[in-house]
DNA sequence: AGCTCTTATGAATCATTGA
DNA sequence: GTCAATGATTCATAAGAGC
């Protein structure tokens, strides 16, 4: 099953005038935080930073499809000793743009950077902010179960590689039934705590989220052949996850040098679903 | 070392009239939960729970010392599919009339309530959030420093129940130096995420947060002898926490049974210094 | 004592029913 | 219609029974 994986160079916000209406599944990005990638990307400064996103949030609540989700990877930074309050007030105001804070998903960075403050522990999480525009969308739970407690967990290491491969590819075409049956009463639902690692593979593109939390939210939020959308795509995470799972995608990167790191990051994408998984998501 | 442990039943908003001003070092508690349902007992509705909370707050900010903390457990419900936004509304107004957010901590609890909906997980996460007077505040961040990696925690749990005595007396007076040394080599600061259990045990009030959680607050934000204030103390779990701790503590209740059931539960209450812990925080 | 197995239940959420 | 009450769903713990 071929599939479409697209890089476009520009500010989100011109490339999307030309983007059909309702022709999107998934958008899934991690912006530009605010300030603090001055030097690479031109950072926004926390008092404009909503002012500076609405806009581009409106073309992405039209081109999304009614049934489709928005999913917002995103944490405030620190500015005087305290919390700045632009993501709160970014989600008041997506609200009123017409948008539904549906859920809010936590990404626990099982290892994130060391360092010590006199008056600050180290910051472990991010959000995962998740928006919609109907309160019915798609949603594929069966497709992120993870195994269920210790027992199973046990009896899930032993498996071979070959299960492996038969488990994941239940998101595809087939699943076999005979694992089937003692898989289903040993995997549970996840919630929506998610525990990734970071990943510091990447040296050119810093900012990026592991290939993990967009795959998460590709199985959860679309299915085969739907359409993903990254309008911020940096080095192309997500659009490799999105081709990877059997998706088609759209990435917009304003920085060319990014949009070239994409291209090169995607040429090399496989189907994950030929591979044992990257175990995504692991029970705690 | 005597603590004194107070409990006054009313509203926290005419309680606190007579309480002096700077008094307080630790203020944490877990307000009631907005609720839509009128029946139920003292349900603030979520549209007015901001205006119902600030006077209060008011309050928490006069007795407050400057270098006092203040943690408010909480997180918002789901009202009519989305996410409500009392909490993030909360949030501003708060800094409005005079807090610093300081920080947001998270916790994730382990073993979050069942259930399955069409268009949700379950709900595994709270905030904790962390207001200040001011920028510099009393901090003790070796208090809850945590073991290190796998080594460091099956080193630990072939100890004897003296060695843990020992190794919890750190907060307190004394600290074996034998087992210091290693301890202190294979001990790492925590991060910003707790991870703990529901706890199922109190039937009669249903459980605000386990113990461990106000454990934890209370040894990084306080030193022996300080006074901690919960304005809505439930069966008064922050209190038998301050306790334990060798903390005074005052809690506020407006309901008659809960005033009553928290004293009983603190009549109990021991030093915890003198029992092995309940591993208030486990690595990941 | 330890270990396995069973059972109860907890600040939940949604769809449905009835007033 | 809107609002309140009920049933169904479901998993990580603790506690208890049995060996």
């Amino acid at each position: 099953m071929p599939v479409e994986t697209l890089i476009k160079e520009g500010d989100c916000l011109d490339v999307l005038q030309s983007q059909p209406s309702s022709s999107i599944d998934l958008m899934i990005t991690s912006p530009p935080y605010a300030d603090s990638r001055q030097s690479t990307y031109g950072g926004i400064h926390p008092d404009r930073y909503v002012e500076w996103f609405l806009p581009r949030a409106e073309q992405f609540l039209r081109v999304l499809k009614p049934t489709g989700s928005f999913v917002l990877n995103i944490k405030e930074k620190v500015v005087d000793g305290e919390r700045h309050t632009y993501v709160l007030e970014l989600i008041l105001a997506l609200r009123k743009q017409g948008w539904l804070w549906t859920e809010e998903y936590i990404w626990h960075k099982r290892n994130c950077y060391p360092g010590k403050w006199p008056n600050r522990f180290r910051d472990a999480w991010e959000r995962c902010l998740h928006f919609t525009k109907e309160k019915k969308f798609k949603m594929n739970q069966d497709a992120v179960m993870i195994p269920m407690g210790d027992w199973a967990g046990s009896r899930l290491k032993s498996l071979g590689k070959n299960d492996v491969v038969r488990f994941d590819s239940k998101v595809g075409s087939g699943f076999g039934k005979n694992i089937a049956n003692w898989v289903r009463r040993s995997m549970a639902y996840p919630t929506n705590v998610l525990h990734l690692a970071t990943e510091c593979g990447n040296r050119k593109h810093s900012a990026a989220f592991p290939p993990a939390l967009p795959e998460w939210f590709i199985r959860v939020f679309t299915d085969l052949g739907d359409w993903i959308l990254d309008p911020f795509a940096g080095s192309g995470t997500a659009l490799k996850a999105a081709k990877g799972l059997g998706r088609n995608a759209m990435g917009i990167e304003r920085c060319p040098e990014y949009c070239a790191l994409a291209q090169e990051i995607l040429n090399d994408a496989q189907l994950v679903l030929m591979q044992p998984e990257s175990h995504y998501v692991t029970a705690l």
